[in-house]
DNA sequence: CCTAGTGCACCA
DNA sequence: GGTGCACTAGGT
């Protein structure tokens, strides 16, 4: 008999572990590990979604085992070297081992679990169809026992599939008899002759079912169901291209990958220095040695100017995945690439995980990029996933940046990964753009406008030359707060220790961490004033005074707000690239990998958010961001000018920016880090604990600390407990401890016991996150 | 002594 | 998460 290991997809620490399950006679040929299963669980014996990690050959009857009840997948969907992954994952990744597993699948494979309400009647409804009027109703019925409730663990999955017609016998089909008054059928008849056994489309034809069935019938035509990609025609449309002549610096990086095809590398070029078609001729060299590719780009960045690329390169064998596909989109990208179609993946954090077979090169664009962290559970990096599966394939992993974090340049700096640097322009006229530095407390004292006369005055200037100007403010919304001149009252949300963001265009005051949304008071809810103002600009009111300062300008805002729907995203760097507006107006969002050619000038408006954020990261973030968004300046043949105003000129990150002095940049900070025992000199965790209750957070918060201190050594140096910045959001209160060390062969069982610990019933609401590597501090 | 309500351990 | 079960308080 053959035993099967399952974990099961209740996400609980008692659960999390793999059950024993009997295999019956019917699936004991079929069953692997990597294929999902339906059990019964628990004493109601519901049925339940698992995954099979393990098969066992049993000889003698075990116990009374439960037997599995269906097999989902007639082959694994998980591979071997994926179950392998989520074992190495729970090292630093504090999740349950099903959430690892599920994070590797498409959102189709992970089922839904519906309840079927059965009434006495015969008729029945689905849970989740329900009102929440209905659901409270149908609960006390069926505690009363009218109501019956069946389980249902339903996967989703649904292929898209389109209905082709074919002529198996043309000689057949022309001699086949069709009376004269059938004009339809006449019509078909030589449609399909004409055609000459090519396969069409059922859903082309503009023939009736009716019409078409005759055909079937008399075993004119064959009907096949061909699997779709939803994703088919956009390929289509896009022109395929050829590589490009290498300059002396990309070869040289080119041929080290290449001949040392299990290392670490990191490349670090200036904006402009043609990474990506190092990227694009390394990834043809594996395929061509018959591997595959993985590239990650930020999510951000994911724009079709990047994907186009890699499509006009590789075809067909391209499969994109991120998050602006639809379940079903993603499900197909997923099956392309789990089939072998695809062998080149390109896409977001999650798509590290791709069932690639014979890997052969794993590409991370931008890595310093916080966005490869996930920021809920499985807290994942994606850098260290890459690194496992290249040791898994013997891969090379190819880590690129202009401003690689700290940690991966002092790799480099090591030798544990090997640096290549591009320090030219691959377009050799190109020149690198010119950094104003602009002091806003120099600037006329009024207040009342963002753009200092510097930035306004360029503005115009390439508006007159008919050239492209991206602005970048971080902060999005109208205003960041509201507060009364009288009594000075700030407008906080009443879940958050935080002010609540005005937005214009809806009129309404919004959190921007919990989502509360409110009116905007006419009087101050503390004096009765009627003075309320609005201080702290937003791209919103950004926006607003350009109108009025330039009324011919034409410009697009693209934030969180103006992006949610799909596809806007597209369409807005569309508008921009056909120069249907002369400014582009943004947040972060826009320093990304865009490249406009006609974009000659760029303004940061105020370089100053985040600058002073309570995050030891904050300096390293602030260059990176200056850096990327100075380069979308002037990249083909017009020089590029940059703007930046801020209200801090000498911050060292402000100056090297402007010097475009990376190198510079890495010693300071690194000193800084040095000093304060940081990364990339200290690892990092961070153990946050809310609850609703702020005496009872600090009183855990101190237990956790001292259960710390009891398992690390003392060169292990735990900082906290302390609020966190924002100390209270979704009126839960935060305090947080960072522990930070180099080596502490305990750590990874003290964590776990402090895990434990929330286990507990009296720590019932306590919620406890931990988070290896930390990327966001506030 | 019965019963509705709540807390709790366990799930193969 | 969901379930049966033990325990408890309050009613008859």
């Amino acid at each position: 008999m053959k035993i099967a290991k399952v974990i099961v997809d209740v996400p609980l620490m008692q659960t999390d572990k793999a059950f024993s399950y009997a295999v019956g006679q019917e699936f004991s040929e079929l069953i692997e590990p990597g294929m999902r299963v339906h059990l019964p669980f628990g004493t109601g014996n519901r049925l339940v979604q698992g995954i099979v990690v393990e098969v066992l050959e049993q000889s003698e009857q075990l116990e009374n085992l439960k037997t599995i009840a269906e097999l989902l997948d007639p082959e694994p969907v998980l591979t071997p070297e994926q179950l392998w992954l989520a074992d190495e994952m729970r090292h630093s990744v504090f999740s349950y081992k099903i959430s690892c597993l599920k994070a590797m699948l498409p959102n189709l494979l992970n089922s839904n679990y519906d309840k079927l309400l059965r009434a006495s009647d015969g008729s029945s409804s689905k849970w989740s169809e329900l009102t929440e009027a209905q659901k409270i109703a149908s609960a006390k019925a069926v505690r009363a026992g009218e109501i019956s409730i069946e389980y249902l663990a339903k996967s989703k999955e649904n292929r898209k599939i389109e209905k082709y017609l074919s002529v198996p016998d043309l000689d057949k089909l022309a001699q086949f008899e069709i009376e004269k008054r059938a004009k339809k059928r006449l019509e078909l008849k030589y449609f399909l002759l004409r055609l000459n056994q090519e396969k069409i489309a059922l859903k082309t034809l503009d023939f009736s079912t009716q019409i078409i069935k005759f055909f079937v019938e008399h075993d004119l035509v064959k009907i096949e169901e061909v699997e779709i990609s939803r994703t088919k025609e956009k390929f289509a449309a896009i022109q395929s291209d050829q590589a490009k002549q290498l300059n002396a610096e990309q070869t040289q990086a080119f041929e080290k990958i290449i001949h040392n095809p299990e290392r670490t590398f990191l490349l670090e070029g200036i904006t402009g220095s043609g990474k990506t078609e190092v990227y694009l001729q390394t990834i043809d060299h594996f395929l061509k040695k018959g591997q595959t590719a993985i590239m990650l780009v930020p999510e951000i960045s994911l724009t079709p100017q990047i994907t186009n690329r890699f499509i006009a390169r590789f075809g067909d064998k391209v499969a994109i995945m991120h998050s602006g596909l639809s379940d079903g989109e993603k499900y197909d990208e997923w099956r392309k690439i789990k089939s072998g179609q695809a062998q080149v993946v390109v896409g977001a954090r999650s798509a590290i995980f791709a069932p690639v077979e014979n890997l052969g090169i794993i590409i991370i664009d931008e890595e310093h990029e916080s966005s490869y962290k996930q920021d809920s559970s499985p807290r994942y990096h994606a850098r260290d996933i890459a690194l496992l599966r290249a040791k898994w394939h013997g891969a090379a992993l190819l880590l690129g940046s202009a401003t690689p974090s700290l940690e991966s340049r002092a790799r480099a700096m090591r030798g544990v990964y090997d640096l290549l640097l591009l320090t030219k322009r691959a377009n050799e006229a190109a020149i690198l753009p010119e950094i104003q530095v602009v002091d806003m407390r120099q600037e006329i004292s009024d207040q009342s406008t963002n753009f200092s006369q510097t930035l306004l005055q360029k503005i115009k200037e390439k508006i007159e030359k008919n050239e492209q100007i991206i602005l970048m403010l971080n902060r999005r919304g109208y205003s960041s707060f509201v507060m009364c001149r009288e009594c000075g009252f700030v407008v906080d949300c009443p879940n958050c220790d935080i002010s609540l963001t005005l937005h214009m265009d809806t009129r309404t005051l919004n959190c921007h961490y919990c989502g509360h949304v409110q009116g905007i008071p006419q009087t101050c809810p503390n004096c009765q004033s009627r003075k309320i103002r609005y201080y702290g600009s937003g791209t919103q009111k950004v926006e607003e005074e350009l109108h009025k300062i330039l009324p011919e300008a034409r410009v697009l805002r693209m934030d969180v707000d103006t992006t949610r729907t799909k596809n806007a995203h597209e369409k807005i760097l569309d508008k921009f690239g056909k120069h249907e507006a002369d400014i582009l107006l943004g947040t972060q969002m826009i320093a990304k990998g865009l490249d406009f050619p006609n974009v000659t000038l760029v303004g940061v408006i105020n370089a100053d958010t985040g600058l002073n954020l309570p995050d030891f990261r904050a300096s390293e973030r602030a260059f990176e961001l200056l850096m990327q968004v100075a380069g979308r300046a002037g990249r083909a043949d017009k020089k590029g000018e940059v703007i930046i105003q801020t209200f801090n000129p000498n911050h060292y990150a402000i100056q090297l920016t402007k010097a475009q002095d990376y190198e510079k940049f890495y010693e300071k900070e690194m000193a800084f880090r040095k000093e304060l025992s940081y990364p990339p000199y200290y690892f990092t965790v961070q153990v946050l604990i809310s609850h609703q209750n702020e005496e009872i957070v600090i009183q855990k918060a101190y237990e956790i600390a001292q259960l710390l201190r009891q398992n690390l050594t003392t060169k292990a140096k735990i900082l906290g407990p302390t609020a966190r910045p924002i100390a209270r959001t979704h009126n839960l209160f935060h305090y947080q401890i960072l522990v930070k060390y180099r080596f502490e062969e305990q750590l990874e069982n003290a964590l776990n016991q402090v895990l434990e610990l929330t286990q507990q019933r009296e720590n019932k609401n306590l919620r406890v996150l931990i988070d290896s590597e930390p990327q966001n501090f506030v």
